[in-house]
RNA sequence: GGGCCGCUAGCUCAACUGGCAGAGCAUCGGACUUUUAAUCCGCUGGUUGCAGGUUCGAGUCCUGCGCGGCCCA
């Protein structure tokens, strides 16, 4: 380029534009052709495999370092890692998270082989391999090829494996490359399977029936949100994606499954942020004959199951609110993240009244019966609020915008008010508030249960209070959802409720600061197509 | 939707008030039969997210756009 500046002038980019790859690129593609000419398919149909590479580092543990075994396995892998190129060669080679050292030698995988191995194979490729299960000097378990495979041509280079795939967009919109180079990675999406298995375990112990209802709901209900819209074209009507299941599984206890569950995802067409995902996980189930207690004892054990499943009941968590500690990364490089804090799953969850915690957090006297005073208070607090909101909105208000950060160890929030629960059966004592509650740990909304409102012609009422709500603006609230209430109406036995949000609870327990980081594919910006 | 920040080689990151776009790892060539962040020698590799503008000169300054992150609504 120095001894001939003219050529890229008159004519710049013919050298990428010919083939549009990187070097690293169009020499794996050289490869590929490369094999074909050798009549080798660089993707072949199968490769029976006679060990997995977990199975071989359990049923060969225990040898001594330079142990000879002449046990021959089959095993395949991507290899991850080579050193060495000479008439002895190292690989590591991986399969399903463990992985498992080439001792790659010329004397037994022959002059070809160990050709195929130096000069065909990439860090990157799927391999099969036929060799003797060994250890070296160095104590290094291994198997010594005596053949080898091309099992998948790798025509893209893996990310650097010592400094990983820090870019958090591509580690999100390219997940496979993140489980390849970031072990954490797996461990997360582990953990997630783990509490996934322990939630349904939990749910079937205590003789709940696992159901799916339709994610295509004609008319949105269950909750207030915003709701993606569909279209169906034989029907030629609108449906949209579901905000909650709730509806459905409430006519499912009509219908005489008295325990029923749903495990599975819900969405909302809302605002993104690190912890809210368009579509996103919840566990919801109805138990008949119980009450609010039910539902809190439920949720309690359902939480515990899980953090047992993938550790311990005292854990800790990143504590946003408390000044940012320094983190050495590296020799110079350092970090600023927020201090982990325990958290303690282990005593009793403790239970608290809304509006006792908004009377701690103004030190006032408030009650639901003074809407002037509510007002007064939410202005000497700095807390926005609408002429139209009732006591039950602002004390909501209140204590969202007071009490929710400062809950760090588990607490049910109890009676939640009248006003913001449409679908909740009315307190069995006390005016203004119902039977409803929600679980808060590290500030945040995990669960959310009541007893249900039972009753048709106030359920009636409800939806037809939100209808009026949405006339007027609020495009959040409910529709009248006629084919529920009608079920209702056939009799509802007692029935409590309850929610779980599974990607939250997933974050808690692993130690997660974004839904991102515990969603295999969250939702992103389509990529733009140059690429 | 608003504010702030980011986007540089396959990956991780540099580049002072505008002055020749660099390093490590990976890749490529060479040496090496017990390495494991292998080592040693040598060499490549760039549309600085995109499109404009200012300037003798832009990774750097200005405008718009794209994608992402954090905070706010």
């Amino acid at each position: 380029m120095s001894d001939d500046p003219a050529a890229t002038a008159d004519d710049p980019g013919t050298a990428t534009s010919a083939s549009g790859l990187s070097d690293q690129m169009a020499l794996r593609r050289d490869k590929v052709a490369a094999l074909r000419a050798e009549g080798i398919d660089p993707h072949p149909p199968v490769w029976p495999v006679t060990h997995s590479l977990a199975e071989v580092r359990a049923e060969w543990a225990d040898l001594d370092d330079g142990a000879e075994t002449g046990d021959e396995v089959t095993v395949a892998g991507r290899l991850v890692a080579r050193r060495g190129q000479g008439k002895l060669a190292f690989g590591a080679l991986r399969d399903d998270g463990t992985e498992v050292q080439l001792f790659v030698q010329v004397n037994a995988l022959g002059e070809d082989g160990m050709a195929t191995f130096t000069d065909v194979v990439d860090v990157g490729d799927w391999l099969g391999v036929v060799g003797e299960v060994m250890v070296t000097r160095r104590g290094e378990l291994s198997i010594r090829p005596r053949e080898l495979v091309v099992l998948g041509k790798a025509l893209r280079p893996l990310p650097d494996q010592y400094y990983g795939l820090a870019d958090v967009e591509t580690r999100s919109r390219q997940r496979e490359l993140d489980l390849v180079v970031n072990a954490d990675t797996r461990r997360v999406f582990a953990k997630r399977a783990a509490i996934l298995r322990a939630l349904r375990d939990e749910m079937v112990d205590r003789g709940f029936v696992e159901v799916e209802t339709p994610m295509l709901h004609p008319i949105p209900g269950g909750a207030t949100a915003r709701p993606f819209v569909t279209h169906h074209n034989t029907l030629d009507s609108d449906l949209y994606l579901r905000i909650a299941p709730e509806l459905y599984l409430k006519r499912l206890v009509v219908g005489g499954m008295s325990r029923v569950f749903e495990l599975n995802r819900s969405f909302r067409n809302e605002g993104m942020s690190p912890r809210h995902n368009p579509e996103f996980t919840m566990l919801e189930s109805y138990q008949a004959y119980g009450d609010h207690e039910d539902g809190m004892e439920l949720a309690e054990g359902l939480v515990r199951r899980a953090a047992e499943a993938v550790g311990t009941l005292a854990i800790t968590y990143p504590d946003r609110f408390a000044d940012p500690v320094v983190v050495e990364e590296s020799d110079a490089a350092t970090d600023e993240q927020s201090p982990l804090r325990d958290v303690s799953l282990e005593r009793p969850f403790a239970r608290v009244t809304m509006l006792d915690l908004v009377r701690t957090a103004t030190g006032l006297d408030v009650s639901y019966d003074d809407v002037e005073e509510l007002r007064g208070v939410c202005n000497l607090n700095e807390v926005a609020w609408e002429p139209d909101w009732g006591a039950g909105r602002l004390v909501n208000g209140l204590f969202e915008e007071l009490v929710e950060e400062t809950l760090w160890d588990p607490v049910f929030v109890t009676e939640y008010p009248v006003e913001i629960s449409p679908l909740a059966r009315r307190h069995r004592s006390k005016d203004h508030v119902t039977e409803r509650f929600e679980l808060f740990v590290v500030g945040r909304e995990f669960a959310n249960g009541f007893s249900e409102l039972t009753d048709p012609d106030d359920q009636r009422d409800r939806f037809e209070a939100q209808a009026a709500a949405r006339e007027a603006g609020d495009d959040e609230a409910m529709f009248v959802d006629e084919p529920y209430l009608r079920a209702m109406e056939h009799g509802m036995p007692p029935t409590v409720g309850l929610g779980l949000g599974v990607d939250r609870l997933v974050m808690l327990l692993t130690g997660a600061t974004s839904i991102r980081d515990v969603i295999l594919f969250p939702t992103l910006r389509p990529e733009t197509p140059t690429s």
